[in-house]
DNA sequence: GAAATAATGAGACTATAGTCTCATAATAAG
DNA sequence: CTTATTATGAGACTATAGTCTCATTATTTC
């Protein structure tokens, strides 16, 4: 029979032909991943000839050319928190904020092509339980840099000025600055990093003053 | 010959025929955003369709589903800057950026499905010159709240505001609050809002103490 | 090595976006 | 009314996403 060979919701099957089936994935995800970095949505065909796959073989692996592309690796990955912080003891609240928002835009940058078309296909039905979900590396980071002052703060301030962050960074603010102001990724982070800093300061200067 | 009725970039040539062509234009229009407001993207076939127009007709008033949809009428329309700050002298620059920032959630959030689309397909190739624009209705209402400041500003730091400010609302805000912090409208604006006068009172401040 | 099993390739098939051509219907001008 | 002009409809055509079937190839097992 043809057959599926390891379809996303099966069970491992480990015994049976897993290198092989595992080298084709990876040559697939490569391949789609190499083609995004040009900008240009690839096609299921073009991808699969990439790979030196047949495309009936990829749509065995990936339900969908979007499936593919969601699972594509990133070519810059985004910065752990944990590491981001990790070597010195920097606690000045606006520093940190300053170098998370650079990572997290300069990563989204990077991965331009490939996050606008992420984006674009989540955006293209309305959120289903069983779609996966998007990832969600703005928030991490924005609560490690925040550590330092997150007990100076009540749980509204600190709340209120995560939300008012999360808006200012990753791939929602990248499309705003490409699109709708048209400016370059230098002022893009200029501005987010100096919309983020006000931010951090009004938090703590309001909190002083009451 | 069959011929183009009116394509977009000929030149109005209003002796001829001109009424026709508005109808079928707004009724494309019209069937366009009936079906958007369902959520689910229209394919030309059902516009044609309920335009009661055939697809080739569709097609020769509009070059691509896309530039169809992108200027399909919204069901709840931006409030128009002029009117919004019209009656009232109000001055008070943080009031004023309230209303703005208030007036374009409420719209964003009432055509929240056309708009999720809207920027899907913007999203969906990357930027090219002969694609129809995104529409930017931000950047009016931003400049209108901030007019009775922009003088006590150097340009710089009211180009850094508008910014700042841009990325706090509109379509990309909310798909923020939606998808990522997964907070509901009233949250949502509250976030919107409170980012929007800190940055104001920050520039001020700023200006002041300089 | 031979048999069973699993991955693959080739290609037919459907659906929709978009292009193009030609015939027809509606309108304006004489 | 007649004629030229213009919008429209019908349908053929290409390209790509996605599905499905079947033969072939490669791997495992005995």
């Amino acid at each position: 029979m043809a057959g599926r060979p390891e379809t996303p919701g099966r069970r491992p099957a480990r015994g049976r032909r897993e290198n092989q089936r595992l080298r084709t994935r990876k040559d697939l995800l490569q391949a789609a991943a190499r083609l995004l970095e040009t900008g240009v949505t690839p096609g299921m065909d073009e991808i699969a000839e990439a790979a030196l796959v047949s495309r009936a073989t990829a749509y065995r692996y990936f339900p969908s050319l979007e499936a593919l592309l969601l699972e594509a690796p990133l070519q810059a990955e985004a910065p752990d928190p944990e590491q981001l912080f990790a070597d010195d003891g920097e606690s000045d609240p606006e520093a940190r904020i300053d170098r998370a928002v650079d990572a997290l835009q300069r990563m989204a940058y990077a991965n331009a092509p490939q996050l606008r078309l992420m984006l674009s296909h989540s955006l293209a039905r309305p959120a289903r339980s069983d779609r996966p979900r998007r990832q969600n590396r703005r928030t991490q980071l924005i609560e490690a840099a925040l550590e330092p002052i997150r007990l100076q703060l009540t749980q509204a301030e600190y709340r209120r000025l995560c939300r008012a962050l999360a808006l200012l960074i990753g791939t929602e603010a990248m499309i705003v600055c490409q699109e709708v102001l048209q400016i370059d990724e230098r002022a893009a982070r200029e501005a987010s990093r100096w919309a983020a800093r006000a931010l951090v300061r009004e938090t703590l200067a309001g909190r002083r003053h009451a």
